[in-house]
DNA sequence: AGCCAGGGTCTAA
DNA sequence: TTAGACCATGGC
């Protein structure tokens, strides 16, 4: 069985390095809620004719209508527009300045992003590693299905955590790659081409698609 | 036609 | 604490 190590240096060596989410704090925030139980395909598409002007201010400036129309295409538009914004209520709160972040932990972050209603544990995991550059490994329905082809039985999302961060170095780059790149080898690869040979994991999958 | 998509919340047992 | 219903929409 492979390390977790082991699975990104695989991942790496087929896929390359992969791009990060977005440099900018608050797309990562919008996006992470609009592709909540929705592809992601349907986010960009949504996304592209906003990113001009996307920043919290505007996000507040505009009526609860006109938000859940933007963002009607991606679904949930009720929940998805009052969590994005009371999201962006909170980062005006630290002056949409991630150096701001700098005193406050970690934990204490992530308790205040779980504390929004639509926040649950990935979206708070993903703004932490890309938009804030905390280190914390993200668990999504991808990981635990890889996981699975893999072979490996973890009983929790915290121990497939423990398994990527224990054997990786505590580093947000890392995390936020190696989630880029098990997105990029389940849906840019695998989904398209299933049970390839050229399968980074290729006999380890029993050939199963992800 | 149906099924699913990078989830989260609420409720019942 | 955990399983299951529910939330909306579009693409395939």
């Amino acid at each position: 069985m492979l390390t977790g190590e082991g699975v990104y240096q695989k991942l790496l060596a087929a896929y390359g390095k992969p791009r990060w989410w977005s440099d900018d704090p608050f797309v990562v925030m919008f996006q992470a809620v609009l592709v909540q139980n929705t592809a992601w395909s349907s986010v960009e598409r949504t996304c592209a004719p906003l990113m001009d002007s996307l920043a919290p201010e505007y996000i507040a400036r505009l009526t609860d209508g006109r938000l859940e129309e933007l963002i009607a295409p991606c679904g949930f538009k009720k929940a998805k527009s009052r969590t994005i914004r009371a999201l962006a209520e909170w980062f005006m709160g630290y002056d949409c300045d991630r150096e701001h972040f700098s005193d406050i932990g970690t934990d204490t972050l992530r308790r205040e992003l779980m504390a929004i209603r639509g926040v649950g544990e990935e979206t708070a995991d993903v703004i932490l590693v890309y938009a804030i550059y905390r280190p914390r490994f993200i668990v999504d329905a991808y990981t635990r299905r890889l996981l699975e082809r893999l072979g490996y039985g973890f009983a929790s999302d915290d121990a497939i955590r423990r398994f990527f961060e224990e054997s990786l170095p505590r580093d947000a780059e890392i995390y936020g790659r190696l989630h880029w790149l098990i997105l990029e080898h389940c849906i840019a690869a695998c989904r398209k081409k299933p049970n390839c040979e050229s399968c980074p994991f290729a006999e380890m999958c029993g050939f199963k698609a992800v």
